[in-house]
DNA sequence: CTGCATCCTTCTAGATACTG
DNA sequence: CAGTATCTAGAAGGATGCAG
C-alpha cells in the first residue's frame, strides 16, 4: 500500500499529543494492543488461522510446544477481543473451529510488515546483542551485564 | 549464526514453514521481536527517540509513570539490541543523551503501521472486550470466566 | 475431542533507597 | 544528573489431572 515511506502515518511522526500522561494499561491503544500479540502465542495462532480454519487439536500439534492450557487462554482472548471466532459442531466427538472475523484478518497487513521487519533485521539485533553480551572491550565502560 | 533456516520474508502471507518447529524465545525472530516491543515501555520510549534525542532525566519526565529502573532496563534492552545510541557528556553534572540508531529509526514505518491499526480498531476491541466480560447472555454458553 | 481447575515455577515491573 | 541494588507483588507460562 506504501511505495516509499517518505511521510509515516501516525504514532510515529505528528501523533504523541502531550507529555504522555501517566500510561495505564488501557489508556494508550497501542501500548494495549502490543501488549497483546506480544506474549508468546497470539501472534502464532493469529497467522496459522490466518491461513486457514483449525480446529483445536490441529492447532496444538501446528503450534507445538504450546500447552492446551495456553493454547485456550490465548484463544479465548483474542475471542474476547473480537479478534477469533469460535464454531461449535455439536457432534459426538466435540469439534470446535477456529477462524479470524474481519477484524482479526484487517491485523493481519500491519502485523505482517512487523514481521517482515524482524526477519530483516534479526541478524543485526543478534549481532548487536552477543557484541553487548558477550566479550568486547567496552564493557570496561562499565556495563558489568544485569 | 546464520540462518540455516529457510527465512521467509512474510510470515503472514506465504511464510510459514513447517509445523512450527517448538518455539524457543530466541528461534522465531518475529517472536522475539514482538516479544522486545511487547512490553509496558519500549514502545513509547523509541517512539519519544524517533522524534529527537532525549536526554535521561528528559525521558524520565516525558513517560511520566516509568521508573527510573525500568527507564534504564529499557534503554539497556535496546541499546544491547542495537537500536539506541548512548551518549555520553562528560559535564559536571552528568549528561547523557540516547537517540535511535539508524536500525532503530527503520522499525519507525513498521510500528508506525500496527500503531496505526492498534488506534483505528482499538474501539472494537474494547467493544467486544465488553460484551464478551460484562453481562450478555452468552454467558450461558458456559463461559464463567476465568 | 475439547477444555477447565489446581498447583507450581519463572519472569516482569514497581517501590524504595543508595551512589558517582 | 544518571544511574545501581534490593526486595516484593503480580502476571505469564507450564504440568498434570479431571470432566462434558
Amino acid at each position: 500500500m506504501s511505495g516509499t515511506h517518505t511521510e509515516v502515518p501516525s504514532l510515529v511522526s505528528a501523533p504523541l499529543p502531550h507529555p504522555v500522561p501517566a500510561d495505564e494499561y488501557g489508556a494508550c491503544p497501542v501500548t494495549d494492543v502490543l501488549r497483546r500479540i506480544g506474549d508468546k502465542w497470539t501472534v502464532l495462532v493469529v497467522v496459522l488461522l490466518g491461513r486457514r480454519r483449525h480446529r483445536f487439536n490441529e492447532l496444538h500439534r501446528s503450534v507445538d510446544g504450546i500447552s492446551q492450557r495456553m493454547l485456550t487462554r490465548t484463544l479465548r482472548t483474542l475471542e474476547q477481543d473480537g479478534l477469533v471466532e469460535r464454531e461449535v459442531h455439536p457432534t459426538v466427538p466435540p469439534s470446535v473451529e477456529y477462524g479470524l472475523t474481519p477484524l482479526g484478518r484487517s491485523l493481519l497487513p500491519p502485523l505482517s510488515g512487523l514481521a517482515d521487519w524482524a526477519v530483516a533485521h534479526h541478524g543485526e539485533i543478534t549481532a548487536a546483542r552477543g557484541r553487548a553480551t558477550g566479550e568486547d572491550g567496552q564493557m570496561a565502560r562499565s556495563r558489568p551485564a544485569q
